[in-house]
DNA sequence: TTTTGAGTTGTTCGA
DNA sequence: GTCGAACAACTCAAA
């Protein structure tokens, strides 16, 4: 190792040391100094939000305890820093793993060259993604816009994705710069500290995701390809974090899953859940303006309705449909909710609500610690019917049935909703049908200690059948 | 070029 | 209570 020779390893969406290919090659022959850059200068609907930025900060803090207090801490602009860096410190490599984001890729185009003119060799990794979009595409060479065909003619027909490297040993970390800030200099964490709270629900970092990984394989992949759609029931990852952050990467998920000895079709449907992430992102690096712009034009007609005081209600939980306000309550406290009630909330915005779906999009953004570009537009864009592979329009979830076929027991919906705990498991869908009495000895008053439901649940479905029935045909 | 089969996650109604 | 059909028509993917 020549020892005036140096690396920079400039970590991103790739928080951790394990199966991270830019940390790998970076320490392979030279000393290394590992840099985190916070780069908010992207206002904007989707800058980094509450949730996001509380995960940020403590899975910031658990990858400079890995590297034993030496990651180099900085904001502001990468191009700038990274050139002082590189001045400063004599590197002569700069490593990272590639992002898609539409701007994070024009962002990083723009560095690559600057570095470049300045001598500096870059190489840039694949890190967080099993495919990369541009290795799929039809025989005729243009992308997929359809799921099924996406992944199983495309990924699955594909190379496979690479086993995970090990967690290199031995590294040499240059020294700290002088000029690197605290992770608390970032302020990350909000001057009122709602995100308290989030503690009690998560461990941010490497070593917590490799163990909620293992928990899920030995305890909830069993069961998980039906078990997936009760949100009381341990049958999911709760991987989301640690992907959108890189803490985990999806091949260690996706081997790990694969190895284990758990049902065949419980670690297929796990896989392909994973190919959605993988879709998601193929989406987004196909059409840019996916976060803001629906992918059917004729989606650009639709009048939505501009009702603040509903949207509120359904921010706030308080929609009166106990399964909607279940969800609306776990991501407001929890920073997550369970994917199936994500479709629930989301269809009855849009739906029943008849609010734009952008809206639904910006809200979960900000209150989700897994907000994810990629993966939030697309999940909105299907819930809405506007994207090129979504639900057909006459797909309306109705909140009642949905809370019963999900939730039998109500464990989910008693534990967000506790003033209605006391109902009993006929009525706790649907409160506004329960007798007086029953309302009286569970200790409710409708309209006062819980609302009554904003909308009317078959009304709004046939108001939302006709207006998407209209888009159809333009001209009646 | 044409043809054919298929497309994450639902609800309601009537037999 | 259970089951199948209707809810629409379109676009995509692949042969």
């Amino acid at each position: 190792m020549a020892e005036s020779t140096a690396a920079i390893c400039w970590f991103r969406q790739d928080l951790r040391l394990s199966d991270n290919p830019a940390w790998y090659h970076a320490v392979q022959t030279r000393k290394v100094l590992p840099v985190y850059i916070l780069d908010d200068l992207h206002p904007g609907p989707w800058a980094m939000a509450g949730a996001s930025r509380w995960w940020l900060h403590h899975s910031l803090q658990s990858l400079n305890r890995a590297l034993d207090g030496q990651l180099a801490i900085f904001r502001g602009s990468p191009e700038k820093i990274l050139l002082h860096l590189v001045e400063t410190s004599g590197a002569d490599h700069v490593h990272w793993n590639r992002c898609y984001e539409p701007w994070r890729i024009k962002r990083d185009i723009r560095i690559k060259e600057q570095l470049r003119k300045s001598g500096v060799r870059v190489c840039s990794h694949n890190g967080s993604l099993l495919w990369e979009p541009p290795d799929i595409n039809k025989r005729d060479g243009s992308p997929y816009k359809v799921f099924t065909p996406f992944y199983r003619n495309g990924c699955l027909q594909a190379p496979a994705p690479r086993h995970p490297l090990p967690k290199p040993t031995g590294a040499t970390i240059a020294p700290l710069p002088p000029e690197s800030l605290t992770i608390e200099d970032l302020g990350l964490l909000p001057s009122v500290r709602w995100d308290k709270k989030l503690d009690h629900h998560w461990t941010a970092g490497e070593q917590a995701a490799l163990i909620r990984l293992e928990t899920f394989l030995q305890s909830g992949l069993d069961g998980y390809k039906s078990g997936r759609d009760y949100p009381s029931r341990p049958h999911v990852s709760r991987l989301s974090p640690s992907l959108h952050f890189g803490e985990i990467s999806p091949h260690t998920a996706w081997y790990a899953a694969e190895k284990s000895r758990q049902p065949l079709e419980d670690i297929e449907c796990f896989k392909s859940e994973l190919g959605w992430r993988e879709f998601s992102n193929y989406l987004l690096y196909h059409a840019p303006h996916m976060p803001d712009k629906p992918l059917q034009k004729k989606f650009l007609n639709f009048t939505w309705n501009e009702d603040t005081q509903n949207l509120e209600r359904w921010q706030q939980g308080l929609t009166g449909y106990p399964i909607v306000d279940a969800g609306m309550r776990e991501l407001w406290q929890t920073g997550y909710m369970h994917n199936r009630v994500r479709m629930i909330t989301g269809s009855f915005l849009v739906k029943n609500l008849l609010i734009h779906w952008t809206h639904g999009e910006k809200w979960f953004h900000d209150c989700l610690a897994d907000a994810d570009l990629a993966c939030n537009s697309a999940g909105w864009q299907w819930v809405s019917g506007c994207g090129v592979d979504a639900a057909p329009y006459f797909r309306i979830f109705n909140p009642v049935t949905q809370g019963r076929k999900f939730d039998p027991d109500g464990s989910y919906t008693r534990r967000f909703v506790p003033e209605l705990s006391k109902l009993p498991d006929t009525f706790l869908f649907n409160p506004w049908d329960a007798p007086p009495m029953t309302l009286e000895k569970a200790g409710i008053v409708l309209g006062v200690t819980y609302p009554y439901p904003v909308v009317d649940i078959h009304l709004s479905r046939n108001r939302a059948l006709e207006a998407y029935r209209a888009l159809n045909s333009p001209g009646s």
